[in-house]
DNA sequence: TTTT
DNA sequence: TTTT
């Protein structure tokens, strides 16, 4: 029963972010990453590999991702894998996509790019924040949940978004 | 300002688990791991490499080891590096440790140990959950973290601990 | 441009191992995980969330995995995620895997529980060693990898099997 | 006996890298890496907390952090924790650092900054290439290592240093 | 297509 | 200070 599911990736927005919102009014958005290895194959040769993902960004994360980034961004992302499964004509179909947890915006202000049109639109609630942290001495458990109101917004680190 | 700091480890604890708590009643406990490793030289002789580790446990995670584990339960933690630095005869001292947001026991329930002495004793509360979850469609967002009431218990998956 | 790509899974086996070799006499199989997890829902409900993937091991680490472990056995992978595409029908396909780096077999030598049927057969041959290792002072670099023949093999920490 | 053993920091620089040689002539340098991060404290104000790791970079990896990396540099290290011990004053003593397995350089050619004097020097060798890869169909085992000379190289991506 |  |  033991298990453990963790990924973490660093690449590149493959298209804008578009934000949807749920019946609750939680963000939502399914980024998507392309992640480039360039590796040796077994004959000696270099290749460029890239990796496609689909990763969907919830609560506050979803909002600065829109509001900051855009196609091309360098980004980290940490997160599970999940599977998603439907039938189609019939047909068993399943995809594995990444739900993040924690978001890490890279390069700098200028790299970061953020969306294609239109600049940062407003949006702002609470915030997330490293899932379960702490500091200093024993008077500090880690996190304060209850201080977060939607139970989306883990992962990004600031309200301030100092990248 | 970009920042990303995880630390995974599966070892084995290295003495039993003591649970304190803090003023506000959240409890709180520094656990002891080693990382067993058996790795070739550059001399090609096989040394085995012991890393000991200090992983500091809080809330329903903190209280789920004490109850379930001891000396030598295999464990997996997930965490963070942190830097603690004091001073002591005028001198600045530092020491790193891992403070955990998630753990998972290893091993059946027979492996698993449970503390030298007494057994599970009490001390159930909510849970806590894995960070920042969701399931099936938009409807639902990552976890509900306003239904965590501590800010602790992060990390550990079920209250009805399954093993 | 910049990239990182990592994947670590604790699961158990959805089938027993099938050993293939490449032409060139490398062992690789495909095999199949199942990642369990259960979260609480934004409704508050616990579900069980069951992650099915596949993961490519290679050389020394594909023969441990098909000599020692069988459909069920929990393991723990490491590796990265990487897309294969082809066309069917004229339609363009993709399906996410991990390639594994490096495996670990978790649960004692009873819990492991090997091939279904028939025992180790064989095909030891040198063997693997954590990805990049060293000990000690600094005339100790991390691994040889000049002493390992086939280029695959990593992963696996050790030939005499310890468990 | 299970083990696992994995760090993956995304940080800055603290020092230019000081490069050094094993009486073998491999390459060898102990990074300084800052790692910030803000986080909220349990009673709600959002500090910064710095963690300062020194991470042990060898072979290529040493070498190419020598040449375009210094003080201040984005960097993302993946390795493992490893524990020095020694003694003094007839006392025991330890320290936990990170040996580096894999290293990215972050940030763009401008950002990286690169030695705070003097340019790229020299000491291109073979390479790394990431941990044990491969790519399309199963004629391509993952890596060549038998290709890597030196034993250290591993964790860098590319002789050519496209950033 | 699936494991505990 | 240490576990398998």
């Amino acid at each position: 029963m033991a298990s453990y599911n963790r990924v973490i990736l660093v690449g590149n927005l493959t298209r804008d972010i578009e934000l949807r919102h749920t019946p609750g009014g939680t963000a939502v958005t399914d980024a998507g990453i392309a992640v480039n290895d360039r590796r040796k194959t077994a004959s000696g040769e270099w290749v460029d590999e890239v990796t496609f993902v689909d990763v969907t960004l919830w609560g506050r994360t979803a909002e600065v991702a829109s509001e900051y980034l855009g196609k091309g961004s360098p980004i980290l992302v940490e997160g599970r894998l999940k599977l998603d499964t439907w039938e189609a004509d019939g047909q068993k179909k399943s995809k594995l996509r990444v739900v993040c947890d924690r978001m890490q915006m890279l390069g700098g202000r200028n790299e970061s790019g953020g969306p294609s049109s239109g600049g940062p639109s407003s949006g702002k609630s609470s915030s997330g924040g490293y899932s379960g942290g702490t500091s200093g001495g024993y008077d500090s458990p880690p996190g304060n949940r209850e201080a977060q109101p939607t139970g989306g917004g883990q992962g990004y680190n600031d309200p301030d978004i100092p990248f």
